[in-house]
Order: structure tokens, then C-alpha cells, then sequence
DNA sequence: GCTCAGGCAGGCT
DNA sequence: AGCCTGCCTGAG
């Protein structure tokens, strides 16, 4: 990978295998939005910037520095997904899917919030999910001033640790409010340490996530997919149950797809998607 | 009004 | 193990 600084900006060029709009489009993350140029606006990891590609080059608002301690990390520009993609070779549908979402990356995001975003998700569509997050993060995240606007960090687990449901009401998350409190106070508490998660096994990891009111086998593999990049998770939503039975039928184990298991999940349901609402 | 949306838990068979 | 049902809320 080749980046320099320009202007105010930083620019990956080569990027084949870094498609911004596949990356935030295929369902990990919530909070990046693309204006009517293509240009993406989103907050990660305290931070605003904005993302986008023209001709093979990516570029990432900021400086030199902040595209080396941040971006650089939560992009996970230093795996070669390109080999991860051609490893996917082991039936025609899957290698279709794969082609299809080529330059979809992995985001390394926030442990706590992708755990508590993906909280938030269940039984619930995109527009409101995204709508709750930001008020969640209007009301709770710490102030951020980027070019003429004001946005919001994701607020910490500490800062939500605590809340009564009642002071959770203005997000209207509904019934999830009390799962969001109980996966504060476990994280904030210590009670249950995602970094040490994340350099644990996935079958240890969902175990642990699923001891917290709220989460199940769809929420706790997103969070160790997304969150613990932890590639070997497979979370299973009614798009990827769609997806295994028209192409796979029963008795369908995602370890088919090896170390790659979880990138062949974004994948197949990048391409579901796309296939149906498109 | 009604149903449904990118689940979960608890109780049932 | 698998099947059912209620759950907050807002959009169609």
C-alpha cells in the first residue's frame, strides 16, 4: 500500500481492494453517510473524516499522522484481502459473491460500539437504527467541530453505565434500552473485557457476549466479526438464511470458507442485498 | 387500524 | 433441538 499526504487529505493510491462505498454499505457500520458526490461523512473512533475514492485512489480527510495511528488501523489496510477474496473458491456462488463485493474491507471499529449498536439493530430497520444511534450519541457522545458542523463521538461505555431507562427514553430504542444499560455496566464495570475478547477464540468470545441480557448468536457474532475482527465468526441474519438456502441447503457450515468465514459472510450478504434492492 | 423490520428470551412441545 | 409469542417504536 502507497499513501502520501495532499493537501488536506490523505491518498492511498492503488487501492483496488478498498472500495469505500462496499465498505460502508455492506451492513457493519452505522455512522458513515455519503453526500450526493459519493463523498462519505462519518465519526470512528472519536473522530470525524471524511472518505472517498476517485479513479483507483482513496482518499481520507486529515493528517498524515491521524491516517497512521487511526485510519490506517480501522480500515485494516495491512491484511490482503485480496488473498482473503481469491481463497473463496470453493463453490461458483460463493466466488460470484465474492467478485461482486470485491473492496469491501473489515472495519476495526470500536468494541463498545458495535456491541452496543448492534444491540440496537435488532428487530429493526436501517433508517431507525442509524436515527437511534445518533441520538445516542447527540445527547451522551462528547462534541466534535469538523469544517462547519458539529458532531458527536459514540459515547463510552462509562457514560452510559448507570443511565435508568427513563434517561435512555429521548433515543426511543424501546425494549433494548435495558440490554444498552446491562452491556454498559458489564463493559464499564470490567466485567467483561472486549480487548481481552478480541485475542481470545470465537466460540470463548460468544460465549462471554452471550451472557449479557439482550445478546444472542446474530448480535454477539456481529460484535466479534466487526468489533473483535475476529475473521472466523459467521453472524447469521434472514438475509444470510436466505442466502444458505438458495445456494447451500441444509446442513451448511461457514468453516467451508476457513479463516475467511466471516469476509465470506459480508460477502454473500453485500450481494443479497444488492440483488434485491437494487 | 394493521403489519413488518438486519433478534432475543422464555416457555412450550 | 425446534416452534411460538411478546416486545418498543415508527414507517408504509
Amino acid at each position: 500500500m502507497q499513501y502520501f499526504q495532499r493537501d488536506n487529505c490523505v491518498e492511498i493510491i492503488n487501492a483496488g481492494e478498498f472500495d469505500p462505498v462496499k465498505t460502508f454499505e455492506c451492513g457493519q457500520c452505522f455512522r458513515w453517510n455519503a453526500d450526493k458526490n459519493g463523498v462519505y461523512l462519518g465519526v470512528a473512533m472519536k473522530r470525524a473524516a471524511k472518505v472517498w475514492k476517485t479513479g483507483e485512489s482513496v482518499f481520507i480527510s486529515g493528517t498524515l499522522e491521524d491516517f497512521e495511528n487511526i485510519w490506517r488501523d480501522y480500515f485494516d489496510l495491512d491484511r490482503d484481502y485480496g488473498a482473503l477474496r481469491k481463497s473463496l473458491n470453493t463453490d461458483e456462488y460463493i466466488k460470484k459473491a465474492a467478485d461482486y463485493g470485491a473492496g469491501i474491507r473489515i472495519l476495526r471499529q470500536d468494541k463498545w460500539e458495535v456491541l452496543c449498536s448492534f444491540i440496537i439493530s435488532q428487530c429493526n430497520n436501517i433508517p431507525r437504527i442509524k436515527k437511534i444511534i445518533e441520538s445516542l450519541c447527540e445527547r451522551f457522545g462528547e462534541p466534535l467541530y469538523f469544517e462547519d458542523k458539529t458532531l458527536y463521538a459514540f459515547p463510552d461505555a462509562a457514560k452510559i453505565a448507570g443511565l435508568t431507562e427513563k434517561e435512555l427514553e429521548p433515543i426511543k430504542s424501546g425494549y433494548r434500552a435495558k440490554y444498552i444499560i446491562e452491556a454498559a455496566n458489564a463493559v464499564a464495570s470490567g466485567a467483561i473485557d472486549l480487548d481481552m475478547l478480541a485475542s481470545g477464540s470465537c466460540d470463548q468470545a460468544l460465549r462471554v457476549l452471550k451472557g449479557i441480557e439482550g445478546v444472542g448468536d446474530k448480535v454477539a457474532g456481529c460484535v466479534i466479526l466487526f468489533g473483535l475482527n475476529i475473521l472466523d465468526a459467521f453472524p447469521v441474519d434472514v438475509w444470510i438464511k436466505r442466502a444458505i438456502t438458495a445456494n447451500y441447503g441444509e446442513g451448511f457450515n461457514p468453516k467451508i470458507f476457513g479463516k475467511a468465514a466471516g469476509l465470506a459472510q459480508q460477502y454473500m450478504f453485500y450481494y443479497a442485498r444488492s440483488n434485491s434492492t437494487a
